[in-house]
DNA sequence: CAGTGGTCTAGACCACTGG
DNA sequence: CAGTGGTCTAGACCACTGC
């Protein structure tokens, strides 16, 4: 690591340094918090792809001149944010959305009989388009620069399979360059993984809005739920480094059989 | 601490003691995991009330006899599990939900501007009841044990007052003896507070699920929509310590300027 | 100023994985 | 068996709070 004394504020020796009115100063980092940002700058500038290992932490701790505690503490808050995942005796190793066994990583939608269902995919569309105002705002870019946009169901596995979920995703076009349908629907496992794989874009963590809707009539169709049925409307953000949104998707759950859960701490 | 050998499994030698077809063994448990297990017993034993101060990790440490960082990382957890609160340079205090700063600690639901609107009551009903079979199954009662059912609007601060949740609430009776319409309508500020202070009941985590549905006919008159109207229907099971459900709760949300926000990692 | 939680170290040892 | 993450210690020092 850099010299310590450097990377700390300067000796708070007299007043506080902290002017009544003036932006705060830039609280007290610690060392563990360097380290992670160290590592966090790492992972986004793609030194490690996913699912691959890092570095042990002795080694880590050997190379940056710190002890193995530190360089722990700054690992076990990337696990925590669910970029690392640690493995014990075996190491620690990058996250990634393609060995998820859980398939869906962000779809919270469940069967109301607990079973882990399988989904099956069914592309409806893959295009590139220019973003309206909403879709840039969203994803940061301005309006009219490309997207792509990709609609989808989800279909419960067994026969007859009924659907479940509409999902209508945007993506930005800069980062998504040879995305199109046929690659999309050549792809084995989940979408997440295609983008790890393919595009370099992880998905770190996402925001998500929910509200109750009425069905619109060719949205009705295509769930084959009858017009104005009630809709669970999910509106995610999905964002990967550096707070940096990647992907803005509209779902529409039928909410007969399932349900939406999620866990309150 | 208790003897270190006694509280962890007999070494093993040769053989590593599991038996095909077995049920596992107890997995390895690690002394700060012991004394995480001891504070918890002494949380739920209310040996110190929401909103105290628990003795110094110093302290526990010497008292233990175990070194300050087993302790630290004990508090570590039941700090992330919400149990306690940690505060620098005053002490590690008990997790309250009386004091919070967002007054609805599980409430999801968000203004659509981000504002953190402040929300009035209006209590509708407050009555012991006998369990129906769904309620009892999920509270863990009997059917036909006493239960106290509550029903309430919550409502926007500004006027004109629109109705945004109608919530109708299944507490078991045995916990909650001298509950009535009035001790609800006199208490200032979170229902859990009351319970916290009241009935010594403690709300650690919760599980939601969350579906669409249309507005029944009584419903949708008590918020203001057509009958019909898509709604968030969202039940809660709210659990205090050991896993035990104490609170069913069975929300309809209108979500329109309102929405569910969630954050997945 | 004393007391609290928070950081950091150096080293020992344990549990788990794979060759 | 060597290498990994995981636990634990004893002690030093830092940042923050309140008296």
């Amino acid at each position: 690591m850099s010299t310590r004394a450097a990377s700390r504020p300067a000796a708070r020796v007299g007043t506080p340094a902290r002017h009544a009115g003036a932006p705060e100063a830039p609280a007290f980092s610690p060392l563990y918090r360097q380290i992670k940002a160290l590592l966090l700058s790492r992972l986004q500038a793609g030194e490690w792809k996913p699912g691959e290992a890092i570095q042990s932490e002795v080694e880590l701790a050997a190379r940056l001149k710190v002890s193995q505690g530190t360089v722990r503490k700054a690992i076990d808050e990337l696990a925590q944010e669910n970029h690392l995942v640690r493995r014990q005796g075996k190491g620690t190793f990058v996250a990634t959305h393609a060995e998820e066994r859980t398939q869906y990583r962000f779809l919270r939608l469940t069967p109301d009989d607990g079973g882990g269902a399988r989904l099956q995919r069914r592309l409806l569309e893959c295009r590139r388009m220019r973003a309206g105002a909403e879709v840039a705002r969203a994803l940061g870019l301005q309006s009219g620069e490309a997207v792509v946009q990709i609609r989808r169901l989800l279909l419960t596995g067994s026969e007859p399979a009924q659907p479940v979920v509409l999902d209508e995703i945007w993506l930005p076009g800069a980062l998504f360059k040879g995305l199109t349908a046929d690659r999309l629907a050549a792809w084995r496992g989940p979408m997440y993984g295609l983008f790890e794989a393919e595009y370099g874009v992880r998905m770190v963590r996402a925001e998500e809005r929910i509200r109750a809707i009425a069905a619109a009539a060719d949205d009705a169709v295509l769930l084959a739920v009858a017009p104005g049925a009630p809709l669970l409307l999910v509106e995610r953000l999905s964002f990967s480094y550096g707070q940096r949104p990647v992907e803005l998707r509209r779902g529409l759950y039928r909410t007969t059989g399932f349900h939406y859960r999620n866990e309150l701490g």
